[in-house]
DNA sequence: GTCTATAAATGGATAGAC
DNA sequence: GTCTATCCATTTATAGAC
């Protein structure tokens, strides 16, 4: 069997763009999810702002790439939570470390849960991304006896609602990740009947 | 006794300013917080752009002014509370009117509660409103037992959070709406030692 | 693939006449 | 108080040469 010959330019291509998103990730961390244009992207990667249509539709199509990949890495997280522990001992780490995935990033918080770029809405696939995620959440529930679909509701919006608080609050503080533990104990307490 | 008389061009110049701040109201609500410029708001209000600044300082201060007509309106609705109730029913009361400020409008949450208007920080006049409304949040909650710090700040990130999740993610509906009296149940068995 | 040049529009804000 | 005129900066995006 021979290798099918490797494409350099089609390498050199996704090289670039993966180039481009690493500058618009910090961009975005320096001065917020849309506080940087195209022309700052050029100029962080060497180019022209017209150069990068090249690889990106257009900043939209940038933020759709970002969007996804926000997920991308939130999906990873999940998929990757040890399950060897008991429910309660999952349910407190998918928290601390959703949390964790929040306020590491506010621009990447801002993207995926908040909606506030003017004419962004993700592409079908960048959103399959989205589900998929929550798909991986209602597992680590579900292991936990919480999985029903207002058990996640309630989850979603109790842990985004202090990385949110924390962020918008108290950067770079610790006043709302103190109530992780006791916000997922409470959680519990209402969503299971046996606090086993 | 002689009443002082009538400052008529204060009070147009008040008039006025609160015309232009209907407008941005409006304007917000229709195309998102930061989707109208200040040209648009002339426009509504039938001047020309420079005119306002006859009344505002610059856009910002605009921003700050509906900061502080935000907050002053969620002040008086917590003032209005009726007392006369349970603790438990007070709680229930201010969860549920919160939850519905926020839904609402959502372009006033975004002022108000999240952070994504580059360059706009509200002045030390307007951020005091948000320190009463949060005082005011405290009284309600102390009567029922839970209106120490930390309870305090898990009550704002849970309902805020509800709201979030109404707004972004199920915006007329009422998917989170829902869960806001099972969520005061909730934050109440875990801050109260009696359900009494 | 990258560039220059430019379109085409938008924005906040100021100067100064009336 | 309101206007015209304009500054000055900025943006996304396209056309077309190289």
């Amino acid at each position: 069997m021979s290798e099918p010959r490797r494409d350099r330019r089609a390498e050199r291509h996704t090289a670039t763009k993966r180039e481009i998103l690493d500058a618009a990730w910090r961009l975005a961390r320096e001065r917020g999810l849309g506080g940087w244009s195209l022309r700052d992207v050029a100029e962080a990667v060497g180019m022209r702002a017209p150069s990068l249509y090249v690889y990106f539709d257009s900043k939209n199509a940038l933020y759709d790439a970002m969007f996804a990949e926000g997920y991308g890495e939130l999906l990873a997280r999940f998929d990757a939570v040890d399950r060897t522990g008991s429910p309660r001992e999952l349910v407190h780490t998918a928290a601390t470390g959703f949390f964790q995935f929040c306020v590491e990033d506010p621009a990447r918080h801002q993207l995926l849960f908040l909606r506030t770029i003017p004419g962004f809405e993700p592409s079908p696939e960048s959103y399959a991304l989205a589900v998929r995620t929550l798909d991986g959440l209602v597992d680590v529930l579900s292991a936990a006896g919480s999985g029903a679909p207002e058990q996640v509701d309630l989850w979603t919006a109790l842990f985004t609602g202090l990385a949110t608080q924390q962020i918008s609050n108290d950067p770079g503080g610790d006043r709302w990740q103190q109530l992780v533990d006791q916000a997922v104990d409470m959680f519990l307490a209402t969503t299971t009947t046996s606090t086993r």
